[in-house]
DNA sequence: TAGGTATTAAACATCC
DNA sequence: CGGATGTTTAATACCT
């Protein structure tokens, strides 16, 4: 028999009775519920006490540096809470949840109570659809046994302060009946009078408010409505792909922090940074890997993005993101994000952190990479092996991926023996695209972005495409909500994010370049620059002579009106004082 | 299915 | 000559 983790989505929908695919999705839910909930609390209070530590300690120490530790802690402190909200927020959107965001953008401690029990947990992911047979062992050989594997697992060990002391250590001895903590049957496994879809009166199923006046209307309310059907099933997997990308920004965000602790000395817990980037979890599909779910990613301590060969259905991607080849696993065609939703800086500017450390593709296409280097820097030029180098410093793939680089000006650098496709790709894309423009220069040659060419390049038109719009409907619009909503918190309530103080010293810009870059990210429609920027990059910051090549006067053609309305990016709403502070970013070259 | 675009590989030219 | 840098072509894949 195959075991659930070979089970495609597909697969898993025949074996699965409509009930039993509900079920699954409400038990996922609810474990991840609980444990980011957990782990979120556990990190925070682990935060503010090395926090206080750090200050304490700190007094000694030169207060640059005990403030940019404290800065970089905040900093993770915030991200763990934007995290949270976004997850938050995306129950919400999905009709799981009914917290206001308000609420949720809170303390790190009210987790919905989005009542869940995933008793039958395990018999489903057995694909035995026996309810009733206990099936333990599988659970825990799926992964769910947090306590036994990372660092971080300890964090999910430890009982947290608020919840149940029951919730999590159901996991690991495989009896997911006690974990049923949520509402207010807490000590209650599964009360008879609730069901996990079904709260405040209201169907709780994504996107579907129906009200029901008692449990059993609701359970009728659910057999007719939400029964196996395409629609249920796509409900279904989109949650997994929320619940995955969770996982993952989870794994991701854990890592880092765990990184952070092991560099400060603060824990004895080995940070054991990346190990082995090319080391997929075979055999995996999308599906087994939510059944693992978060714990699979901490073994390590790090992301170990699944092969998305593997993931039929739901691919997993960084944060943030839409679909793309994770992987080094082969070649990646499309970088699909890069067409639609978030925009190449702010989307870096997000997860740069994780494409740095994770061997994972960007998603974004050679030009927009290449572009994004060149804009990151003060002169808005760069020579080709600045870009290299911009490459492999930002991008974990780059630079650790066999095959690909063989640098030669950075020491480094892993040779790699590779043939240094990228490379090659890289000088490729700059010459075939006409938006690269070559520029001689006192110290020779640098490369400039036209970006008008580069708007030119592409019409964004991701506004339509059913197919984006379906895919995006969830896990993927987890992207967009989640670019928008930082950069809503940030604009307003966490200036810290956006201070350079914050920047990490080796790759400075990358997290706030929120700001103007956006302007002419791909996916972007041309924002800012579109009002009245002339094509040419803005005046001042060419201070030098590097002038773009050919600027006919067809500019308002492509111009494209820059509409005062609403650039898809939140950033582009203040444009002049964005771009001057990314001005400032040092653009760090090595070399 | 066709057209557009991206990725990858490779050949070739030029310069230092 | 060899390496870095550019240019160009071709095959292939993905998307609309």
């Amino acid at each position: 028999m195959m075991s659930p983790q070979m089970l495609t989505p597909q697969q898993m929908q025949q074996i699965l009775s409509p009930p039993q695919l509900q079920a699954l999705l409400q038990q996922q839910q609810a474990l991840m519920l609980q444990q980011l909930q957990e782990y979120y609390k556990k990190q925070q209070e682990q935060l503010h006490l090395q926090l206080l530590t750090q200050q304490q300690a700190g007094k000694q120490q030169p207060k640059e540096a005990l403030g940019n530790k404290q800065l970089a802690f905040q900093q993770q402190l915030l991200q763990m809470q934007q995290l949270q909200q976004q997850h938050l927020l995306n129950l919400q959107r999905q009709g799981l949840v009914s917290l206001q965001p308000s609420q949720a953008s809170g303390p790190l401690q009210t987790l919905p109570q989005a009542a869940v029990c995933p008793t039958d947990l395990p018999q489903l992911w057995k694909g035995e659809g026996a309810p009733g047979q206990p099936a333990e062992d599988s659970v825990k050989q799926e992964g769910l046994d947090l306590t036994g594997t990372a660092t971080t697992a300890t964090s999910f060990a430890a009982p947290p302060k608020v919840s149940p002391p029951l919730s999590h250590h159901t996991l690991p001895n495989g009896q997911p009946t006690v974990l049923t903590p949520r509402r207010d049957s807490s000590s209650h496994e599964e009360t008879p009078g609730s069901h996990p879809l079904y709260g405040h009166g209201e169907c709780k199923w994504p996107g579907c408010e129906t009200l029901c006046e008692d449990l059993g209307q609701f359970i009728k309310h659910l057999n007719t409505e939400h029964a196996l059907d395409d629609r249920s099933t796509a409900q279904c997997r989109v949650q997994m792909q929320v619940v995955q990308q969770l996982e993952i920004q989870l794994a991701k965000e854990s890592e880092r922090l765990q990184a952070m602790m092991a560099h400060l000395h603060m824990r004895p817990s080995e940070p054991k940074p990346f190990s082995q980037p090319l080391n997929p979890v075979s055999g995996s599909s999308s599906f087994s890997k939510v059944t693992v779910s978060a714990a699979d990613s901490f073994p390590d301590g790090l992301v170990h993005p699944p092969t998305s060969a593997a993931a039929p259905v739901t691919p997993l991607r960084p944060p943030g993101l839409g679909s793309a080849s994770l992987h080094s696993g082969g070649p990646a065609r499309r970088r699909s994000s890069d067409k639609f939703c978030s925009p190449i800086s702010s989307e870096l500017a997000q997860n740069h952190e994780f494409y740095k450390n994770a061997d994972v593709r960007p998603p974004f296409t050679y030009a927009s990479l290449i572009r994004q280097a060149i804009l990151e820097t003060p002169d808005r030029q760069l020579t080709l092996n600045e870009i290299y180098n911009w490459f492999t410093r930002m991008f974990a793939y780059f630079r650790r991926n066999t095959a690909t680089w063989k640098m030669t000006s950075i020491p480094e650098v892993i040779p790699a023996g590779g043939g240094g496709s990228d490379k090659n790709a890289v000088r490729h894309n700059l010459s075939l695209h006409k938006c690269f423009v070559r520029v001689e220069n006192v110290k020779g040659a640098v490369w400039t972005v036209d970006e008008r060419e580069y708007q030119k390049r592409r019409p964004p038109k991701m506004t339509g495409s059913p197919t984006l719009v379906k895919n995006m409907i969830s896990g993927l619009s987890y992207g967009a909500l989640n670019a928008s909503y930082q950069a809503a918190l940030a604009e307003s309530s966490f200036p810290l994010l956006n201070s350079p103080g914050m920047l990490n010293p080796g790759s400075a810009s990358s997290l706030l370049p929120l700001s103007h870059d956006d302007v002419g990210a791909p996916g972007e429609p041309l924002p800012s620059n579109g009002s009245s920027t002339p094509p040419r990059l803005s005046p001042p910051q060419y201070s030098h002579q590097v002038q773009v090549k050919e600027e006919p006067a067809e500019a308002e053609e492509d111009r494209r009106p820059g509409p005062p309305l609403g650039p898809p990016n939140p950033s582009a709403a203040g444009p002049a004082e964005d771009r001057d502070l990314e001005e400032e970013l040092p653009g760090e070259e090595l070399s």
